[in-house]
DNA sequence: AATAATGTTTACGTTAAGGTCAAGTTTTTT
DNA sequence: AAAAAACTTGACCTTAACGTAAACATTATT
């Protein structure tokens, strides 16, 4: 299901395709997130279409506000089991449960939050037309 | 209303008292938030009464999660017309407003957000269960 | 060949809200 | 008076996720 000889793209282009900037690429590579990307005589980077995948997969669990920390477990153990879906699916699926539990805190607080802000607003209110009245 | 010979209190029994530190006050001081308070034979800083209600409103504001820069917007006003609730208010009120659209933004944000993950993860879901069972 | 475009590494800058020394001064307690 | 406690300023540290600039190398276009 693997092309082999997928081909290669440079930094720059793979940047511009995802809407990102080569230095979060290089950003990325530099903690350890997409591991080290094979050099076009000894210099340029260049990715596969593996590579490619594994960066989309990255931005796909980042607009679901997993930190690239919780990315970096998954990572983890994509290079260990390189690929192996059987093994990555189950503690992506318990970091995708922690975050949902963590996003359901979140709105909890701010529901509450909003609740408080409300109330505070409407003393503000009260107290400034009873101080118009008086005056 | 307000007692002019309200008793003093030094940094570190008010920090106490608020539950902070007194780094944090000094840093409210720092960013203009607080306004200097008077210096005890010209060293040491002591607050008045209305310091204090000063500081415990800074800090009711940031329990809702108003930034420091917001309620910096509301000191200035505090420090133009010296209390005049008047005048406070009406923009407190409106940062208030602000406020709560800020978190009924992000409250829809996170449940839709919530609901990606909780896709995804059945997506993953039954991928591991099909693979499970192919093999 | 000269210029432009793209690539490279290194390293400091940014934001928020303080934390954490360090070194010195003042005040309080013994 | 001496020691302990509390105060002072100043300055660097912290987290996340890159932005930005410098200085240089390589590749592509004219």
């Amino acid at each position: 299901m693997n092309n082999p000889v997928s081909k290669l793209v440079q930094i720059g282009e793979l940047a511009k395709s995802l809407g990102i900037t080569t230095r979060t690429i290089r950003y990325y590579e530099e903690i350890g997130l997409m591991g080290k990307s094979e050099r076009l005589g000894g210099s340029t980077r260049t990715y596969t279409n593996d590579d490619v995948l594994r960066l989309k997969f990255i931005l796909k669990l980042k607009t679901m506000g997993i930190s690239l920390k919780e990315i970096e477990q998954l990572s983890d153990i994509f290079d260990i089991n390189e690929r192996d879906f059987n093994k990555i699916t189950p503690k992506l699926i318990e970091i995708l449960d922690n975050h949902i539990a963590k996003v359901d805190e979140k709105m909890a607080n701010l529901s509450s939050l909003r609740k408080d802000i409300v109330e505070y607003r409407i003393r503000m209110t009260e107290f400034l037309t009873h101080n118009g009245k008086e005056k």
